[in-house]
DNA sequence: AAATCGGTAA
DNA sequence: TGCCATACCGATTT
C-alpha cells in the first residue's frame, strides 16, 4: 500500500498566500501521483484537480481562457442566470429574475469568491460539496439543477467532479451515546473499508483486545425523524415573486428540492458501528475527510431519552428573520441537529440563531465565547429571547462563577475551558462537572478562533452531541480555516452582507479611507527607523490625530454615536485622554467596561468611546453608527470585517438617507499603513463593499480649536512618541542620521550628507510601493474626492 | 504580577 | 521562492 493520501496538501503546505483566482484551491490535490490510486482506499475526487479538466483550453496573452469550444449555449440562455466554467468557477448574474433561487442553490453547493454588484463568482470545492450533501442535497439534484440554471451545457469534468465528491458523502456518522463516541453507518462495507486504514485503527477503542474482527460491530435500528416546531416550510416559498420569463424547469425543481428533505435511511436498515477513543476525535474526523467519508455529526435529540430535557422555549416575541430561519432549517432540516457553521454578519442576529438552536434541542447547552463581556451578553440574549430565567443560565468566567449544577445553559469562555495552569478550587469543581456531562449542543461563538492550537482542544475536552459554530467572518490569515470542516462540520449557511443591507436587516455603510499626509518631522523619523518603531510614528501622525478629532466632532454634531478603534495602546490612551473620552482596553476591569458601555448606550453626553482590539470580537455596541479606525492589526481582513460589523445594526427610520452608518479608516500617507489597509479591505470588497478615498476633509482647516495645529505642539508630540518607543529601539536607528533632538531617552546624531542617500532610497521605495502596488491598481480608486 | 495563548509580520 | 522559528503586542486566566 502506498503512502496515505493527504488531504489538501495545499492546506498544510504551501498556501500562506492567496491569489485571487487560484484554481488549485477548489479541490483535493495530490502530492504524489504514484501507483496506488486504483487500489488505494479511495479513488475519486482526491485524484483530480482543475488542471486535468482544463488542459485542453488555450489561454490568451492575458491568461484568460476561452471555453466556448466545450460549452454549448442554450437557445433560451437569456433567462438562465449562470455559467459554469470547467475550472469549477461559477458566475451568476445578480440581476437575473431567478437570482434568488440560484443564489440559495449556489450558497449551498459552492463557495462565494467575490460578489460585486452584477456578476457574482463562486467556486465548487470538495468542502462545499460536502456541505451540500450534509444539508440534504443529493448528487442527482445538484447536477440536475446546475444544468437547468446554466446558460450553457455544464462541462463533463464538473459533472464528474460533483459525482466523485458527493456520492460517497453522508454515509458515515459520528454519534455520542452514553458518554462514548461511535462511528456509525448503514453501509457495512464502508465501515469495513475505513477500518482497514491504519490511522483509523489507531482511533478505534477496543474493550477486548483479542477480538479483532469486524464482527465486533453492534447493530441497531434507526428511528424516523420528526420535524422541529419552528420549521415552517411555507414561509420561504411565499416570498418569491412570480416572474413569467423564468423557465418552469427552474422554479419547479427548486420548490421540489426545497421541500424534499432527505427522509434518510430506511428504518429497516441495519446500522453498524465501532467505538472511538475520545482523545482521537480530531484525528479521526480529519482522516475520514481525507478518505472521502466525512463524518456527519447529527444529533437525534428528540429520541434521546438518556439526557434530560431542559425547560426552555423561545418567547413568542422572538421572531426569526427569513435568513435566520433558513440557516436553522439547514441545521434542523431532517429533524435532527447537524453540526456545522453558520455565517452571518455581526448585527444580523447571530445570537438569536444560537438561542433558537438551544431552544430547539432542549438539552443541556454549552455556549463558548471569547471574553467575559461576551459571556454576559450571551446571558442577556438568552433572557431576552428565551423563557430561561436566571437560575437556568450560569456563567463560568474568572469573574462570575454561578453554581453550574442543575442549570441548563452554561456560558463560558474558550480560555476558561482550555486553561492549563492551576485553577481555583471552584473552577476545578466546575470543570470536573462539565467534563462529566453529555452536552446536547455546544454553541461556539466566533468559531473562526477554534482552529488555534489550544482552543481546538475544547472539542476533545467537552463531550457534545452537536456543535454549532457562529461567525461573521469565516476567515483567517493563516491556512487553518479549512480545519473547521472536520473540527466542527460543514458550513451550513452563509448570508450575503449586501443582500441583507438591501433588505434593511443591517445598516447601509459608507466605507471611507482617509489619507492623512505625514507631518514632515514625523516622516523623517519614520524613514530612519526600523519597522518596529515606525508603527507608532504613523499612528501618532498629528495630521491623523486632527482628522480623527475633526471626524469625531463632525459626527457628534450630527448626533451620531462613534467608536474609535486603536490597536495600539499607546495611541489609544493618548488620543482618548487628549480628547477627554472614555476608553476600554485590556487592563480595563470588567465592571468599568460595562459601565462605559452603559454610558455610551444611554448617556446622551457620552457619544464617543475609544476601544482597543478587545472590542474586535464579541461585545455588542448596539448604539454605534460611526466607526473610526486609527490603528489596526497589520493586514488582518477578519479584523476589518469584524470592526465594520460593529456598526451594522440597522437603524430605524433612516431609510430616506442613502447611508446610515460610516466606517472611516485613517491612514498615514506613504507609509506601510497604506499597504496593510489595502490588504485588510480585501474581504469586504469581495462582499461587494467599496471604499471611498478621502484625501482632504472638507472644513477641517476652518475648524477652531484643533489640536496639534502648530509646529511646537507637533514637536512635543514627536518627543513623546520617540520617548515612548526609544527605550528599546536605541540601536535600531541608523547611526549618524536624523536631526538633533532632546527629551528623555533621546539620542544625538550628527547629520552628514553621505547618509542621505539611504534615506532617499527609502523615500523612493515607499513611494513606489504605495503608488504602484496600491492606488494605481485599485479599481475602486478612480473616484477621488477633493 | 506571572504565565500562557492568539494573531500577525518579517 | 517557500518555510519555519521568532518577536511583538495584547488579552485572559489564576
Amino acid at each position: 500500500m502506498g503512502p496515505p493520501k493527504r488531504y489538501s496538501s495545499k492546506t498544510e503546505g504551501k498556501s500562506k498566500k492567496r491569489k485571487k483566482d487560484e484554481e488549485e484551491e477548489w479541490n483535493y490535490e495530490e502530492e504524489d501521483t504514484t501507483q496506488d490510486s486504483e487500489n488505494g482506499p479511495i479513488p475519486g475526487a482526491a485524484g483530480r484537480n482543475a488542471e486535468n479538466i482544463d488542459q485542453s483550453v488555450q489561454e490568451d496573452e492575458f491568461g484568460s481562457k476561452d471555453y466556448r469550444s466545450q460549452m454549448v449555449l442554450k437557445p433560451d440562455h437569456a433567462s438562465r442566470p449562470l455559467w459554469v466554467a470547467p475550472n469549477g468557477h461559477i458566475f451568476l448574474e445578480s440581476f437575473s429574475p431567478v437570482y434568488k433561487h440560484a443564489h440559495d442553490f449556489l450558497i449551498a453547493i459552492s463557495e462565494p469568491v467575490c460578489r460585486p454588484e452584477y456578476i457574482h463568482e463562486y467556486k465548487l470545492t470538495a468542502y462545499s460539496l460536502y456541505a451540500a450533501v450534509s444539508v440534504g442535497l443529493q448528487t442527482h439534484d445538484i447536477i440536475e439543477y446546475l444544468k437547468r440554471l446554466s446558460k450553457t451545457s455544464v462541462p463533463d469534468g464538473i459533472l464528474e467532479f460533483i459525482k466523485l465528491c458527493t456520492l460517497s458523502y453522508g454515509k458515515v456518522k459520528l454519534v455520542l451515546k452514553h458518554n462514548k463516541y461511535f462511528v456509525e453507518s448503514v453501509y457495512p462495507e464502508v465501515l469495513q473499508k475505513l477500518l482497514k486504514d491504519p490511522v483509523l485503527q489507531e482511533c478505534r477503542l477496543r474493550k477486548n483486545l483479542e477480538n479483532e474482527g469486524d464482527e465486533e460491530f453492534i447493530t441497531q435500528v434507526q428511528d424516523k425523524p420528526n420535524v422541529p416546531a419552528f420549521v415552517s416550510k411555507s414561509s420561504t416559498s411565499g416570498e418569491q415573486p412570480e416572474v413569467t420569463e423564468v423557465p418552469d424547469d427552474i422554479t419547479n425543481f427548486y420548490d421540489k428540492m426545497d421541500n424534499e428533505e432527505d427522509d434518510e435511511d430506511d428504518a429497516s436498515l441495519k446500522t453498524v458501528s465501532f467505538e472511538v477513543n475520545q482523545e482521537k476525535i480530531e484525528v479521526l474526523q480529519k482522516r475520514c475527510i481525507e478518505l472521502e467519508h466525512p463524518l456527519l455529526a447529527e444529533y437525534d435529540f428528540r429520541n434521546d431519552t438518556i439526557n434530560p430535557d431542559i425547560n426552555i422555549d423561545l418567547k413568542p416575541s422572538a421572531v426569526l428573520r427569513p435568513y435566520q430561519e433558513k440557516s436553522l432549517r439547514k441545521m434542523f432540516g431532517n429533524g435532527r441537529a447537524r453540526s456545522g457553521v453558520i455565517v452571518l454578519p455581526c448585527g444580523a442576529g447571530k445570537s438569536l440563531v444560537g438561542v433558537t438552536a438551544c431552544c430547539t434541542v432542549r438539552k443541556r447547552a454549552l455556549v463558548l465565547c471569547n471574553s467575559g463581556v461576551s459571556v454576559e451578553q450571551w446571558k442577556q440574549q438568552f433572557k431576552m429571547w428565551s423563557t430561561a430565567d436566571d437560575s437556568m443560565i450560569c456563567r463560568f468566567t474568572s469573574e462570575a462563577k454561578d453554581k453550574p449544577m442543575g442549570c441548563g445553559i452554561l456560558v463560558t469562555t474558550y480560555s476558561m475551558i482550555t486553561h492549563t495552569q492551576r485553577r481555583s478550587w471552584e473552577a476545578e469543581q466546575t470543570m470536573k462537572w462539565l467534563q462529566e456531562q453529555e452536552w446536547g449542543i455546544m454553541v461556539l461563538d466566533e468559531v473562526h478562533t477554534i482552529p488555534a492550537k489550544m482552543f481546538r482542544r475544547v472539542l476533545t475536552i467537552v463531550q457534545s452531541h452537536c456543535k454549532l459554530g457562529l461567525t461573521a467572518t469565516l476567515l483567517r490569515e493563516d491556512d487553518k480555516i479549512a480545519d473547521l470542516n472536520f473540527l466542527i462540520g460543514p458550513k451550513l449557511y452563509e448570508a450575503n452582507w449586501l443582500e441583507l443591507q438591501k433588505r434593511g436587516f443591517i445598516a447601509r455603510v459608507q466605507c471611507a479611507e482617509v489619507w492623512c499626509p505625514m507631518v514632515p518631522e514625523f516622516y523623517r523619523e519614520y524613514l530612519i527607523c526600523k519597522t518596529s518603531k515606525r508603527l507608532l510614528l504613523y499612528v501618532m501622525n498629528p495630521n491623523k490625530f486632527r482628522a480623527c478629532q475633526y471626524l469625531i466632532r463632525y459626527h457628534e454634531r450630527r448626533g451620531d454615536k462613534t467608536i474609535v478603534f486603536s490597536d495600539n495602546v499607546f495611541a489609544l490612551k493618548h488620543y482618548a485622554i487628549k480628547m477627554n473620552k472614555p476608553y476600554i482596553y485590556g487592563p480595563t476591569t470588567q465592571s468599568e467596561r460595562i459601565q462605559i458601555l452603559q454610558n455610551f448606550k444611554f448617556n446622551p453626553k457620552v457619544n464617543t468611546i475609544f476601544v482597543s482590539k478587545v472590542a474586535d470580537t464579541s461585545f455588542d455596541l448596539p448604539e454605534a453608527n460611526v466607526l473610526i479606525q486609527i490603528s489596526s492589526h497589520g493586514g488582518s481582513r477578519r479584523q476589518e470585517a469584524q470592526r465594520l460589523g460593529r456598526i451594522l445594526r440597522a437603524k430605524k427610520g433612516a431609510i430616506a438617507e442613502e447611508y446610515n452608518a460610516f466606517f472611516y479608516t485613517l491612514v498615514s500617507q506613504d507609509t506601510m499603513e497604506m499597504n496593510y489597509s489595502r490588504k485588510r479591505q480585501r474581504f469586504l470588497i469581495d462582499q461587494g463593499y467599496s471604499y471611498k478615498v478621502i484625501t482632504k476633509l472638507a472644513g477641517m482647516d476652518e475648524e477652531p480649536d484643533m489640536m496639534y495645529k502648530n509646529r511646537e505642539e507637533q514637536g512635543q508630540l514627536l518627543q513623546q512618541v520617540l520617548a515612548a518607543s526609544d527605550i528599546d529601539c536605541e540601536d535600531e536607528r541608523i547611526p549618524g542620521e536624523g536631526g538633533p533632538r532632546g527629551g528623555p531617552g533621546g539620542t544625538r546624531r550628527v547629520g552628514h550628507m553621505g547618509s542621505m542617500s539611504g534615506a532617499d532610497d527609502a523615500v523612493y521605495y515607499e513611494y513606489k510601493r504605495s503608488s504602484s502596488s496600491t492606488a494605481n491598481k485599485h479599481p475602486l480608486f478612480k473616484k477621488f474626492r477633493g
